[in-house]
DNA sequence: AAACTTACGTACAAACTGCATGTATGCGAA
DNA sequence: TTCGCATACATGCAGTTTGTACGTAAGTTT
């Protein structure tokens, strides 16, 4: 007769689980130093496990990191959505959303410096799918119907840069006020201006 | 009678050469591989040198790269003032200027990614000093009298972001046309609006 | 030309990454 | 139930890399 001190606790949930502590402990270094300056032994270290885990789950440390951004981002954009989604005004919704929802600590070092460094600009546009590229873009695209496509892709891609650069230089300690107002200016001038 | 085969060589310009050609090495290979997948052992064998050279002329890798994208913005910000400085439309000019200076090739990477993610925003502001940031501050403070200072320099920080942002596009090979179409409309938008 | 400084080359210790291998546990089939 | 396989890890190892300490040759100063 045996002991059965603990219950068998299904595979899918220690994955899950593991998958999480790993990438919550390595989203906390990732933030406080770096990319490049956090290694995968500290990481297994705060997360109390050995880098077989680690490896297990991961193909290397890059696609752990993937999986970090993937989260900060995939919590960005539904942020925005549940705001600007269920607005009268999208646009200023979503601009308000993003700006408060990228106050949260280190979210802009991983989707703005370290994610494009790391992973490429491609890769974060592909991870971004859905987030705050897109409802800009169909903001745009809705405030200026007549114009060609192929600006309105430039243009939502230079204002989100715009905006990404708002948001860091808030988080680096800049009075936030300027920038918003800034920003809320741009896509104003820019939605108003009928194009010759 | 000793035979002199060879002038002594001042140490001036031993120091400049050798630093010139481990800048050079440096540059073609983080260009190539990006910061972190190159490594100093390659970097010196590219030079055909050793790594005692190079930890002699900077005190890590780090400090080789800040060299790198410093004498790339140092050639980027005389592009751009040489063509600015010169024109009786300055705007105009140093836009046109900065889109032709960063289609040098590995520019936008060293300037737009690796160096922000490696050396930080505020280290990489210093660097840029006097550069394409300065220009684009005066000609919106030329056309903005009028306005806050603090709206200024966020004005400038962000249409600098959409700047960088529309260079980066166009050497991923989008057509250059709909960005620069693109950020004169914004700059046109912008200096032209009268504010509250 | 003696004393000193600069400019390297060489050798070494510590740390890191990724893989290969070993082991225990959940899980489906007989 | 239990036999066998797959999954989930831990451990150990090999190759690289970084930064530094030390040694030597060449230039510079007095």
């Amino acid at each position: 007769m045996q002991e059965k001190s603990s219950k068998p606790i299904p595979n899918a949930d220690r994955r899950a689980a593991m998958r999480a502590r790993l990438i919550a402990s390595a989203r906390a270094l990732f933030v406080e130093k770096g990319y490049a300056e956090t290694s995968t032994p500290e990481i297994v270290r705060a997360a109390d496990v050995t880098r077989g885990a680690l490896y297990h789950h991961f193909t290397d440390k890059q696609d752990l990191f993937r999986a970090v951004v993937a989260a900060e981002a995939e919590a960005l954009g539904d942020a925005i959505n549940k705001s600007a989604l269920a607005a009268d005004t999208p646009m200023a919704a979503g601009s308000a959303a993003f700006f408060q929802a990228m106050r949260e600590p280190g979210r802009a070092r991983l989707l703005l410096i370290d994610g494009p460094a790391v992973l490429g600009h491609s890769e974060m546009a592909a991870i971004d799918a859905g987030g705050g590229r897109q409802s800009l873009h169909q903001g745009l695209s809705a405030a200026l119907p007549q114009s060609d496509p192929a600006d309105l892709d430039a243009l939502s891609d230079v204002l989100s840069a715009a905006y990404d650069r708002a948001a860091l230089a808030i988080t680096e300690g800049h009075p936030s006020e300027p920038y918003v107002r800034v920003m809320a200016q741009l896509v104003d001038a820019m939605t108003r201006n009928p194009k010759p």
